[in-house]
DNA sequence: GTCTATATGTGGATAGAC
DNA sequence: GTCTATCCACATATAGAC
């Protein structure tokens, strides 16, 4: 798995540059202060130019709040997809399941502060905005039905409980990760991925 | 479990009941627009009253914000202590735990409205209010740590997790439930405490 | 207690210089 | 591309009548 380095990454036009800076620094304004409190100033101080400056970039400030939620979709779910397609072909659907949790996780803790606005935003924005970002969501839930079911049908997971639920749960759970103090996240040599993967595998597999 | 009825409960004075009916209203509308598009002549005109006439009753709007996200705290954590308290006396460490497991998901499932609002609301409030409603709930943080760590003792709940991860888990999950989809909460005949209690119980203790 | 009318402040957005 | 200056809409909050 490659780190997430939203500096560097693919070599970035100075444009695309600066653009990135400004969605990164929108992030953590929104994290700290909460989407009504977040001034167009506020951003433009953590990029260091002033507010005007900002609509060379971006239309709005919905427009620029879009990108923000919008990156941190395509990138975890580009991640998680990647993940499994480089699995070996003989892991079991169940195996797949695990592994693929395990990447969401590991792709929601690498880029930061996008992962907190996206879950604390959402409900903030248009609801014409939620519109536009729920068909990669959807679309991301759907694969991970996907992997859901094949491990049911191999008998690796639970049937007792819908398959809806058990997505549900395990994005939910996921998602609030995030949101934990950070010295949580490192505890008795176990990271937050290896404990959520654990407690996520034994509360959705099959009763042996 | 007494159902919650936020228009009866215990006979409120005409100024109390118009103080709840305006919390409630505010709770409706912050789950629909959020905090920001959230105007004070939004919730006014749920409660059939004019944007001025709320300060009769409230000093700021985010004296009446304030309002909403304690009272969910509050309610919520009374009644886990009241289900655990009512409990019969030969219940296991374990047991007890399953039980306000189910018991705090029912609560926040009772509320309404005040749920989500205040799970979505809490990070888009000034720091200083986030503050003052810290302390009730790192209180109700450590009365659930009791029970958890108590399950642990008699060796119903596993070990090779910290008590804290497992507290942060059963309440992120837990509170995450209230924006299920309505249809999601019945599946198979299983109600959403149902399922959760199952996942929870079958993530959490310790392995046969 | 609730209404109407108004004062006030703030912050998103625009225009044009550099 | 970024800055400065300014416009303008809007929602909180206040004052006083009823």
């Amino acid at each position: 798995m490659t780190m997430f380095d939203l500096a560097s990454g693919p070599r970035l036009s100075k444009s695309e540059d600066t653009r990135r800076r400004i969605v990164l620094g929108a992030a953590a304004v929104l994290v700290e202060k909460g989407y009504a409190a977040t001034r167009l100033s506020d951003i433009a101080a953590t990029v260091g130019m002033q507010a005007g400056s900002l609509y060379y970039h971006f239309d709005s400030k919905d427009d620029l709040v879009e990108e923000v939620l919008g990156f941190g979709v395509r990138y975890t779910h580009d991640y998680v997809r990647k993940a499994v397609e480089a699995l070996p072909s003989d892991r079991t659907p169940g195996e797949v399941l695990f592994e693929a949790v395990a990447a969401f996780l590991e792709a929601l803790l690498a880029i930061g502060d996008l992962s907190p606005a996206h879950l604390r935003t959402f409900h903030q924005v248009p609801l014409e905005m939620q519109e536009r970002l729920r068909p990669p969501r959807r679309e991301f839930g759907r694969y991970l039905d996907e992997l859901i079911s094949a491990a049911i049908t191999s008998g690796e997971v639970r049937s007792d409980i819908d398959t809806d639920v058990l997505r549900l749960f395990i994005i939910n759970s996921l998602e609030r990760v995030v949101d934990w103090p950070q010295p949580l996240r490192e505890r008795k040599g176990n990271s937050a991925v290896k404990m959520m993967r654990t407690l996520i595998l034994d509360a959705i597999r099959a009763p042996r």
